[in-house]
DNA sequence: CATCGAATAT
DNA sequence: GATATTCGAT
């Protein structure tokens, strides 16, 4: 995984052993179909053992096969596929701020925040902002608290963390530095609605703008004055991710589309909305994905799969083990996210 | 025990 | 540079 998701990163990964590339964040509707790699593999290595192995690209596949050997049979042996292992920790990766979105706006977008990739960061836009700076304004120097300002804002998934971060950048950039009090180590206190926080430790200090330093909300430059008026509204939301990358690669692509590893887009596998476990068993039996289009970055695969390989009672007991294992899997992790 | 916020990581 | 996360302090 990686926040990068250029085709060269993903030539290099796949070259070196990896079997799918996914562009951080992670999010689940892209974790749903995970399985089916794995399925796969099962599949191939049944057939391999049967047709033996010296075939055809053995040589070619080298690392693909030590990353099966590592990944499945040991994780088999310990019959949970290392899901025990650190499972709080673990899961997924999927961290609480980094798949927020906040959306404030327009309320229309709820089908289409299905399919878009959930922004890394919260993005602090002008209206956010404003929310904020009201909200700071109203709590006024001295009692500016994370808590309190994310109550004020009444932002929907917003997070106490984030405003905290953000609290902390204003306070950063726009505080004239006389006015930071000292931070010693005890203190009694005894003032203030706020029992618990001492005089001298520059609790709830209302952010500032130094004079002549520059802030930057949004693309919005911000001075001591008047932080309201501005009306550059949200423009610029995500553009970024589309271009941003040199190099030309319809041969790469086309290596990836060869190779037969790859199938990930910017939104996600997009064969199966409805994630239905016994018709995607039945797609893994397909290797032959249909690749529909593709730019510079990514590969698109298309809604038919077709079943060209036939079943046999072995790779049918693989594939109800898998089924059973990803299962479970996959509903803990849904309950979890 | 919640949460603050400077320091640090991403 | 902006935002997120950590971690000792309160």
């Amino acid at each position: 995984m990686s926040d990068k998701a250029n085709a060269t990163l993903v030539k290099c990964a796949i070259e070196d052993g990896a079997f799918l590339f996914m562009e951080k964040p992670i999010v689940v509707d892209e974790l749903k179909y995970l399985w089916q790699h794995v399925l796969r593999e099962k599949a191939r290595r049944n057939q391999e053992k049967r047709f033996g192995e010296g075939s055809s690209d053995h040589n070619h596949n080298e690392n693909y096969y030590q990353f099966g050997r590592q990944n499945m049979e040991d994780e088999n042996t310990n019959d949970d596929m290392g899901m025990n292992r650190n499972s709080s920790k673990n899961k997924l990766t999927y961290q609480k701020g980094r798949v927020e979105r906040i959306d404030f706006g327009s309320s229309d977008n709820n089908v289409l925040n299905q399919y878009v990739k959930p922004k890394t960061c919260t993005e602090w836009t002008p209206e956010l902002h404003e929310k904020f700076i009201a909200a700071v304004t109203k709590l006024g120097d001295g009692k500016c608290f994370p808590k309190d300002i994310l109550e004020l804002m009444n932002v929907p998934g917003l997070t106490r963390m984030q405003v905290a971060s953000h609290l902390q950048k204003c306070r950063h950039g726009w505080q004239p530095s006389r006015d930071r009090r000292p931070r010693p180590k005890k203190g009694s206190d005894s003032a203030n609605s706020h029992p618990h926080r001492s005089k001298t430790k520059m609790y709830g200090s209302f952010p500032h703008l130094i004079q002549g330093s520059k802030a930057t909300i949004g693309n919005m430059e911000y001075s001591t004055h008047s932080p309201g008026t501005n009306n550059m509204g949200q423009q610029q939301q995500q553009q970024q991710g589309t271009s941003d990358n040199n190099v030309s690669n319809y041969s790469i692509t086309n290596e990836i589309i060869s190779s037969g590893n790859v199938v990930a887009s910017d939104q996600g596998l997009q064969t199966d909305d409805s994630f239905d476990f016994v018709s995607s068993v039945d797609a893994l039996l397909s290797t032959d994905f249909d690749l529909q289009e593709f730019d510079n970055d990514h590969v698109v695969v298309s809604n038919q799969v077709n079943l060209t390989t036939a079943v046999n009672p072995t790779t049918c007991d693989a594939i109800n083990e898998e089924h059973d294992f990803w299962s479970s899997w996959i509903a803990e992790v849904s309950r979890d996210c």
